[in-house]
DNA sequence: AGTTGTTGTGACACCGGTTACCATACAGCA
DNA sequence: TGCTGTATGGTAACCGGTGTCACAACAACT
C-alpha cells in the first residue's frame, strides 16, 4: 500500500527535515553543515554530506531569506548613465555569480527625482538583498550609503577614482589614463586640442578633465581653456560641443571627447564641416563601447574596464557572504586599469 | 519606565501582527484584506485599512515568499542575443513595474550549452519568480516552455511572431515591415538588392528574410539568390557580407541588413571600398537601437518596438497576479507594431 | 577523583506571513 | 423560540530554514 509521499515523490523537493531524518542527526546540525560551521565532528559532515547528495537537497532560498531576514540576491542601482555601459557592468557581475545561486536585480533610478531616497529605501527594505551595487554618478552620493548602512546591506561603490574605503568600492584610474593619451596628442605635435567635457555635478568627468589639464602642465603647453566645451555624455551633446569647437575661426586639430557617445557627436560634426578625420581632425573617447568600433572611423579611445569594474565588485561583494572562491582575486583590488585602445581616428604612434 | 520595544520602534518594522493589535482584529483578518478577500465587513475592512496606514506597514515580501512558495520578482531569461536589444527590453519591463513592489532578475544564458534546460530549471525552482520573460532566440524553445508549465511559472514568449496563445506571448510583425521597407526600396528603382540575413536556425531572421522575398514577389521582380548574404547579426558578420556583396561584379545599388549592428558592418564595407553612401549605396537596417543614429550616415531602419513589447509583456504577466492597473493596456494584445525609420542613408520618398 | 573548559549536538522558539479548520454572531426560517 | 445557514473572526499548524541555549561527552586541569 503506497505511502500518500510515494505519488509525489518525484515532484515534492526534499527539505532540510529529509535530510536530517536520513541523516539521524536534527535540522540545526544540517543547518550547521550548510553554513559550513566549524562546530563538527568530521564523522557528522560526513553523514549529511551523504544525505544531502542522495537527495539531491538544495536549501530553500526563500526560506533562508525569512529566517536571516536577507534575499539571496544582490542589486544593482543605476542612474542609466550609459546604456551600454550599465549592460557591460552587469555582464562582469553576472559572470562574477554566474555559478552561485545568487540573482541580479536590476534597479533603475532618477537622481534628479526628489523621491530617490525614499524609492531606494523602499526597494531596498523591501527585497533585502544581500547587498547592492551602486553605479556612477549615483555611488557618489553618500546619503545613499548611508541608508545601505542604516539598513545594515552590504555595498560597493564604482567610480573613477576610489570613493570609500577598499572594502567597498571600486574604482578606474580615469586621470591617469587620459592624462597619458592627452600626453600622446601633444607629443605629436598638436597643440590646439578641443575637449569635450562631461555633465556638471559629478567626479568621473571631473577626473578625466583633470587628466588633460595635468598633461598640458606636465608638458608645458599653455591650455587654451576656450577649447573646452561642455557635454552631458550624450551623443547630441557632443555633436554640438563639436559643431561649436569645429566652427570657430582657429579649429582644434584634435578633439577628445570625454566619453564614445560624445565622441561620435563630433565625428557628425566633423562630416559636417566636410572634415576628414584622422586627416583634418584627429578625434579620441573613451568608454570604449559598442560604438566606439562601429562607427566610422573606428575610434581610438580608452578602454574603460566596466565589465572587470563589475565582476570585482560582485566578487568583493559576495565573498563577504559566500567565502572561498576568491582565489582568482585580490579582494582589497580598488582600481582596475583602463588602457588606451588605437583604432582609426586617431594614429598615436 | 521604557519598555523595551520604544527604543527602537524608530528601527523596527511593523509587522502584520502590530497591524492585526492595532486594529483589534487577528492576523488572519489582515492578511484578507491584504489579499483582497470579499468576506469583510466594511467596518472590519476599514478598522484594518487605518491601521495600516497608521503604522506604514508593508507586507514582508519574503515571509509571503515562503508561505506562498513564489518569490515577488519576475526574471527576464535571454541569450544576449543583442546587447543594446536586452537594454531596450529591460528598460521597458522595468518601466512597467515601477510601482509595484516587484524586482527584475536578469538572467542570461548560453543556448549552445548543453546544460541549458538544467541551469535554467535551476535559477527557476531556485529563485521561483512569479513569472518568467523569454526573449528572442530562446523563446522559440518548446522544452523551456514545458519547463515552466511543470514549474508552475507564469511565462511570456516575446518573439518575432507569434508562439503560443495570446495570454503568453507579444509579438512584433517584421516580415510585414520588411515588406513594406523592400517594396519602397523597390519602388524607387533598386533591382539589386542585398539582403544580410540574420543567424541560422531561428525565426525572427526567417521572418524579416520572409518580408523581403514577399516584397519581391508581390512586386513581380525577380530575386538575384546570389544577393542574399550570411550574417549572425553581430558587427563582423555584416562587414563581411557587406564586403562580398560589394565585391561583385555588379555591385547591388541598395543593402538590406537585418538589424543595425549588421548594418553598420555594411556601412563599413562601403567605405573601405570607398563608396559613399546613400549616393553610390543606400543601405537599411532593422531594430533602430542607439547605433543606427550613431553612426554616419544616420541609418535609415526599422523601429523594432522592444521597449514596448518589454513594458506590454511585463503588464501581462504581472496583471495575472496583481489585477487592477490594467485600464491603459490590452492585455489581449500580441503584436506591438514596428515602423520605418527614414533617416540619411537611405531615402525612401 | 573532582572540577573546569571545550566541543559537538539537539530542543525549541522564531522569522512573518498563509492556510485549514473551528468558533462564534447573526440573519432567516419554521 | 429553536434551528439552520452564512458571514466573519480566531487558533494552530505550517512554509523551511536559523538563533539561543541547555546539555552531554570528553579532555585537561588541580
Amino acid at each position: 500500500m503506497p505511502r500518500g509521499d510515494d505519488k509525489l515523490s518525484g515532484q515534492t523537493t526534499p527539505t532540510i527535515n529529509d535530510v536530517a531524518a536520513l541523516a539521524g542527526v536534527s535540522k540545526k546540525t544540517v543547518s550547521r553543515f550548510i553554513n559550513k560551521s566549524s562546530l563538527m565532528s568530521d564523522a557528522t559532515r560526513d553523514k549529511v554530506s551523504r544525505a544531502i547528495k542522495q537527495l539531491g537537497y538544495v536549501p530553500n532560498p526563500q526560506a533562508r531569506a525569512l529566517a536571516l531576514r536577507r534575499n539571496f540576491m544582490i542589486a544593482m542601482l543605476h542612474d542609466n548613465p550609459n546604456g551600454q555601459t550599465v549592460l557591460n557592468f552587469q555582464k562582469g557581475v553576472l559572470a562574477a555569480i554566474k555559478d552561485s545561486e545568487l540573482a541580479l536585480a536590476v534597479r533603475p533610478v532618477d537622481r534628479t527625482s526628489p523621491e530617490l531616497l525614499v524609492e531606494i529605501e523602499a526597494f531596498l527594505s523591501m527585497q533585502r538583498p544581500l547587498g547592492v551595487l551602486i553605479l556612477p554618478p549615483i555611488s557618489e552620493r553618500d546619503d545613499i550609503v548611508d541608508l545601505c548602512k542604516r539598513l545594515d546591506i552590504a555595498y560597493m561603490r564604482i567610480g573613477s577614482t576610489a570613493l570609500d574605503d577598499p572594502a567597498h568600492c571600486v574604482a578606474s584610474n580615469d586621470r591617469a589614463v587620459v592624462h597619458e593619451l592627452t600626453t600622446a596628442l601633444l607629443a605629436k605635435g598638436h597643440r590646439d586640442i578641443g575637449f569635450v567635457r562631461g555633465p556638471e555635478g559629478f567626479r568621473s568627468p571631473v577626473e578625466r578633465e583633470a587628466g588633460f589639464r595635468d598633461a598640458f602642465a606636465d608638458s608645458g603647453v599653455t591650455l587654451d581653456e576656450s577649447l573646452i566645451g561642455q557635454g552631458n555624455y550624450r551623443f547630441d551633446s557632443g555633436l554640438e560641443a563639436g559643431r561649436a569647437l569645429l566652427g570657430r575661426k582657429n579649429r582644434p586639430s584634435a578633439i577628445f571627447a570625454s566619453n564614445d557617445e560624445m565622441a561620435s557627436g563630433v565625428l557628425h560634426a566633423a562630416y559636417s564641416f566636410g572634415l576628414s578625420v584622422p586627416d583634418d581632425l584627429e578625434v579620441v573617447g573613451f568608454d570604449d563601447t559598442a560604438t566606439a568600433s562601429h562607427v566610422w572611423p573606428t575610434l581610438t579611445t580608452v578602454h574603460w574596464p566596466i565589465e572587470e569594474m563589475g565582476r570585482l565588485a560582485a566578487m568583493k561583494l559576495v565573498s563577504e557572504f559566500l567565502g572561498g572562491t576568491t582565489d582568482e582575486f585580490d579582494l582589497d583590488q580598488v582600481v582596475v586599469d583602463s588602457y588606451i585602445v588605437e583604432r582609426a581616428s586617431a594614429r598615436l604612434t
